[in-house]
DNA sequence: TACGGATGTGTGAACGTGCACACAGTAGGA
DNA sequence: TCCTACTGTGTGCACGTTCACACATCCGTA
């Protein structure tokens, strides 16, 4: 029975005794420098022999530098649960840390108490840069970033507080447009919208694009007013639309799980789709491919903001100056059978 | 213009001198211990005049404590997409460990470059413990916290290589039997499974659960085996499951995502749910709800699962050593309206 | 007066790194 | 011969914190 490490851990000097060279050669093999193929040789052999591993803290500590990027998930309820994004926002990110040879340590801020607790950590020199995603555009952790000029990027939407820090999102307005003008192409003639999330810059600019390419066309009864990016609030948006004109044979659903839960209220409204009413959604997430008829609906490129979004913060961290206001990346149309 | 701080962070040296005392007076107002009224009070308001806060690195270097807690997710991919409680489970983890003024940071593991730069991680200092949540039952990481001797818990099923490490679950086998029961106490008699993931834990055991719970009345025959815990694998397996048996009157789905794509074959071969067919889920995921009917399933206390393997890792911490083996919480049935 | 305890404060050392610097040896060119 | 350049190595210091210790003061009591 050997147990491998008690609980005492190596560090430079006992790898340094063991190969018989100073602290400062050790240093060397690990970061680069000048040192002779011997040394080396029993340095390396001593590293492996007993499991060596620098001390990150101490490290940090030392270099001002962690080698970790903080990503910052502000109320997660809503993100987690409704956003069917998130998750791969965070994978692209994480890949493209990963490749820079970074760590991305993701944080949860659900109470205020979190927020504070973030805020300390975010200013205690454990993480070198930011990515914030955020539903809301002003927030407690938004300041404290701003304050330390911490490298940081933001996902959706600029943030209001600190014009100078980047941010990369898609074209809410032009992508509505998008998918509204191929309904009209399509043939239909009364097009409601079931507009969700008011309060963020989303939703309202998705109202916009709705707007812009009805033109004159645009009819305000034919906007149903729902809360939340959600099912229920499908079903419950579509019922409302029935009501007030049974005659609507076209729908721009604002996000993927809304246009399932209108899908829902049409069926059991004796509805056809694409047949009767012609359904478009937004996000192109897992819902898309679960319904029945598959939707059409707008493609948001979730991996590639999450790249770019550390892409922007690796570049701060080399001391670039990414130009502000920042960077919309395309959403394609994904045409499938629901319109 | 005046900039609040330029680079440079306050350090308690800075505060000792705006306060005209010590750098140990200051430790102590910070840490508790003896300080006079008025020392405390002139401390106090030049640590809020210059926006000090504690530099974590230097305080894990000397503490060899972060205050940090790692939540390991191996392979994401399946976890974010297939597993509607991934999420939940952080929440659950982060709550339990804010309330003990612990920091979680979840890292993810998506390719073996990953791996190590994880290992690198959870080694280096910056964590006092860990959360695992793993699919697969050996990995890399796992040896690595074994070697480590790491306070650790895993999510979902037991560690096979150090049976030391506590984990939390639920009783798979148990569930399953007791919502299989509910099917045959509802006069149900040929009752089949779509099972899924047989690689895993979580599969096998509600397979077991399954057929112990039929005894006699298994018949092979009735159960379709899929891959995933998804939608698409519902539809296929209830298929399937006609075609075998015509005469099916009951189905235990593997999970509630299997269940809505077994609800979608049914509707598509005409079947009435619970009329002809008696449908019953597992996980009570957002699935349970979006359904029509909405699913009777069993319910997981993801919030739950995720507060006791944090509170595992914490009573750790506290030098406490929990037994190892395991802890399984409670699944109780939800009743709804699918069987 | 002298002592012990409680209360309050300052100082030095250490945590484990990386880097600047000093130093040593060798080789080549003026 | 001296100067410079290059390669290779060791030492001291600093990063910002906490802790152990020494010291200082005040009080009550023997």
């Amino acid at each position: 029975m050997s147990r491998p490490q008690p609980q005492k851990r190596a560090t430079v000097h006992d790898i340094a005794a063991a190969a018989g060279v100073s602290r400062g050669t050790v240093s060397r093999v690990l970061n680069g420098g000048y040192v002779s193929a011997e040394a080396r040789a029993a340095i390396e052999a001593a590293i492996t022999e007993v499991g060596y591993v620098p001390n990150n803290a101490a490290r940090a500590l030392k270099m001002r530098r962690s080698q970790a990027v903080a990503f910052v998930a502000l109320e997660p309820h809503s993100l987690f649960l409704d956003d069917p994004n998130i998750g791969s926002i965070m994978l692209g990110a994480n890949a493209a840390l990963s490749l820079a040879d970074h760590q991305m340590v993701s944080l949860v801020v659900e109470s205020s108490r979190d927020t504070e607790r973030v805020a300390r950590y975010l200013t205690g020199g454990f993480v070198d840069g930011a990515i914030v995603v955020s539903a809301r555009t002003r927030d407690p952790i938004i300041k404290v970033i701003s304050d330390l000029s911490l490298p940081a990027a933001f996902v959706g939407h600029p943030p209001e507080l600190d014009q100078t820090i980047p941010y990369v999102g898609i074209d809410n307005v032009g992508s509505a447009r998008a998918i509204t003008e191929h309904l009209l192409t399509a043939g239909r003639r009364r097009i409601g919208m079931i507009a969700a999330a008011l309060d963020r810059d989303s939703g309202i600019d998705r109202l916009a694009g709705f707007r812009g390419a009805l033109g004159s066309r645009f009819d305000e009864e034919l906007v149903a007013e729902v809360p939340h990016y959600d099912y229920g609030s499908g079903v419950k948006g579509m019922r409302e639309l029935l009501e007030r004109d049974p005659g609507v044979d076209g729908v721009f659903a604002a996000s993927d799980a809304i246009a399932a839960g209108a899908l829902e209220a049409l069926r059991e409204a004796g509805r056809s789709v694409p047949g009767d009413v012609g359904v478009v959604g937004f996000d192109d997430s897992t819902w898309a491919v679960r319904c029945q008829p598959q939707l059409t609906t707008v493609h948001q490129p979730a991996k590639e903001i999450g790249s770019c979004a550390a892409q922007l913060v690796l570049r701060q961290l080399r001391g670039e100056h990414p130009e502000p206001g920042g960077q919309l990346l395309p959403t394609p149309l994904v045409l499938r059978d629901s319109a």
